[in-house]
DNA sequence: GTTAGCTTTGT
DNA sequence: CAAAGCTAA
């Protein structure tokens, strides 16, 4: 009956009332009504995982409350159609308008494009927002006006735009409710029996919530902070910001964190604080992987299934699940890494040093498939992220311009002794090597009988001999690297005989299908000090297959390919599966209309910023423009769109483009390594 | 104390 | 590879 103004706020990951840019819209342009979708089979294979739904729970309600104080409440749905559902809304609340703010996950992109599509044909304004980074990645670009491909490049434009990031917005005073009388909130099952009591013991650390954000932030900035350089070595960390997972779910706005941290650099450079300076200078470094990660994400929306230097695609990853068993369970017999696996195991957390102990590790001495362990992150992590974990992953796993070389193997014994020098932080996760002097701590294999003995250390039986020696580890990867060349010029002698698709499309991700059985068994369970035993439950987190499915078409063809998967599992196929590479095809489509579409609803959701900034974006790929809601909206047409199309690559997708490895020199460094030969 | 030359590290 | 850190004259 009421509302010509009602607006939708479609909350996602953007819990939070403060400086959220489409709730203050709405409330803004009259009554508002907020929604959160939780449709997770639309999130393919990257479904949240325990810890993560448990936060998302506490999260919802938390964000809950202050709605309620504010005059309203938040109604949830669950769905398996998150578009459809928000137009089921629209329709009962007779909303006029929906509002929400950016995500730059590749199905995000996707999905947000599809919302924006249908919402519009059924005459609903829609508009969204920057809530989730300082800059959008399309305001980020070289001189020519092309995306960076480093990040270190990357940063120092951020650090050095000429407008600041929009200040915070406060939180509204009030809301005046949309009329839900005839829309119903469905009771969302974030979070079943069984997990209620190995979660219990998440609370003991975290709260989530905005508000409890916001104090974090505080007690950070007020303590850690200033050491934050000085401490950032140490695996045991009371140093880190713990941000994270506020982060994650939006509970708190990066705008409004570099904005605090600012000041107190400021404050502390005009004192002539210099290890304070150089701390903030580090923790906003760590603020700007964040937001290169969705820039990468933006640029390359298959990232977290491809990696970004193609001949990465044919590298001969060691399909080992018992390695990879192994490494789940911390019992590879070196304990940093089996101590970070226990941690991340017990708590969902893990110093950033130590994430990259262990994915390193994975990767090198391993050799298993980076994106293995990137779902088991995503499986495990309490902060889990899609576009962080894969920009994480593809820097260890040699895959960026600017990652860390892959032939290059950090031994966890000296790293131990770096990070952990007095195996506190071991000897915390392995009791069973807690009496061992800090000597042999990080190397026991080398320690003498009478020690072990003495220790209660019985190699091979209660605590494990090195799985992969390094050395064997080293001769393994250089054998590996040759292969991977050998593969890589055989690729490129069939593509330049004018074959359509070479052995380049047999890409690593469809390659390698992910083991079906991640869940551990009971019995296998690593030890754990005072803990109580975690409930394993873990069907829910079941891995599905080695695909991202973006669309319902394509799930069916996964299930296919899941199946033929599952019997030539340990091979690297050699020729091209047909029906994949249909499927590649799709996605590639699929992607770069997305692309093209998100810049398309990326730009008519912006604030426009001074002309001159905009003007190189709008000459090359918006035709048209009109005006709506006193806005200037820029529209796209694909006349006039080259832009999108170079941000996609060619048609192998981001992976293999010559144009990606052409805007980067350093990419031959990797081409490079110890003169590898290129032919057989 | 200084510094060339080597090792480590870094997104 | 380049910058930073360290060592041995």
């Amino acid at each position: 009956m009421s509302s010509g103004g009602c607006s939708i706020v479609w909350f996602r990951r953007d819990l939070r009332v403060e400086d959220n840019p489409a709730l203050s819209a709405a409330v803004r342009a009259g009554t508002v009504v907020a929604l959160f979708i939780w449709a997770p089979e639309e999130e393919g294979q990257y479904q949240p995982g325990r810890v993560s739904r448990w936060w998302l729970k506490h999260s919802l309600a938390h964000l809950d409350s202050s709605l309620r104080s504010l005059g309203t409440s938040l109604i949830t749905k669950r769905s398996t159609n998150s578009v459809s559902s928000l137009l089921d809304v629209v329709k009962s609340t007779g909303a006029t308008q929906v509002f929400f703010n950016h995500l730059y996950d590749p199905l995000s992109l996707i999905r947000d494009h599809q919302a924006k599509e249908v919402l519009t044909s059924h005459g609903i304004t829609v508009l969204s927002f920057n809530a989730d980074l300082l800059y959008e990645p399309w305001d980020i670009n070289d001189a020519c006006g092309q995306p960076f491909t480093t990040f270190a490049a990357f940063w120092e434009r951020c650090l050095s735009m000429p407008y600041d990031p929009d200040s915070p917005l406060l939180p509204p005073k009030k809301i005046i409710p949309g009329d839900v009388s005839r829309c119903m909130s469905d009771i969302l099952v974030l979070e079943d029996e069984l997990e209620k009591a190995s979660n219990a013991l998440l609370a003991r650390a975290w709260s989530p919530g905005w508000s409890n954000a916001n104090k974090a932030l505080t007690t950070f900035i007020n303590g850690p902070l200033l050491e934050y350089s000085k401490n950032r070595k140490k695996a045991d960390s009371a140093t880190t910001s713990f941000l994270s997972p506020h982060l994650h779910f939006g509970e708190l706005s990066v705008k409004k964190v570099f904005h605090l941290v600012c000041i107190k650099q400021i404050l502390w450079a005009n004192e002539g604080n210099k290890a304070g300076e150089e701390s903030v200078n580090l923790f906003l470094q760590s603020i700007g992987l964040r937001e290169y990660s969705r820039y990468i994400c933006f640029n390359h929306p298959n990232s977290h299934e491809r990696p970004l230097l193609g001949q990465l695609k044919l590298f001969p990853w060691v399909v080992n699940e018992g390695y990879f068993k192994a490494w789940r369970q911390g019992r590879t017999g070196y304990p940093l890494v089996d101590a970070g696996m226990r941690e991340l195991w017990a708590t969902g957390w893990l110093h950033d040093r130590i994430r990259v102990v262990v994915s390193s590790f994975f990767v090198k001495v391993l050799q298993l498939p980076w994106r293995w362990g990137m779902k088991y992150f995503w499986d495990t992590l309490l902060d889990a992220d899609l576009e962080s974990d894969a920009l994480g992953w593809q820097y260890i796993s040699g895959s960026l311009p600017d990652g860390r070389e892959l032939d290059r193997i950090d031994n966890p014994q000296f790293e131990g002794y770096k990070f952990d020098p007095n195996g506190e932080y071991v000897r915390r996760w392995l009791p069973e090597l807690a009496r061992l002097p800090t000597e042999w701590i990080h190397h026991p294999w080398n320690a003498p009988e009478a020690v072990l003995e003495a220790a209660g250390v019985e190699l091979g039986s209660n605590y494990p001999l090195p799985i992969v020696g390094i050395d064997a580890a080293e001769t393994r990867l250089e054998e590996a690297l040759s292969e991977m060349w050998r593969l890589e010029a055989a690729s490129r002698a069939v593509t330049e005989n004018g074959t359509e698709e070479g052995l380049g499309d047999s890409s690593e991700s469809t390659a390698v299908a992910f083991p079906q059985d991640i869940q551990m068994e009971e019995s296998d369970e690593p030890a754990r000090n005072n803990s109580p035993p975690l409930a394993r439950h873990y069907q829910d987190q079941m891995v599905p297959s080695i695909t991202s499915s973006l669309t319902r078409v394509e799930e069916e063809v996964t299930s296919d390919i899941r199946n033929s998967a599952e019997q030539s599992r340990a091979e690297v196929p050699i020729n091209v599966n047909t029906r994949q590479n249909a499927r590649d095809a799709l996605n590639e489509r699929m992607l770069q209309t997305a692309q093209r579409n998100a810049q398309l609803h990326y730009n008519s959701g912006m604030h426009m910023r001074n002309a001159a900034e905009d003007s190189a974006v709008e000459s090359s790929s918006i035709s048209r423009r009109r005006e709506r809601d006193g806005g200037v909206v820029p529209e796209w047409s694909p006349s006039a769109s080259s832009y999108s199309e170079q941000l996609v690559g060619d048609e192998n997708g981001i992976a293999s483009s010559s144009s990606y490895l052409q805007r980067h020199p350093q990419s031959h460094q990797l081409l490079n390594w110890r003169g590898l030969p290129q032919t057989g």
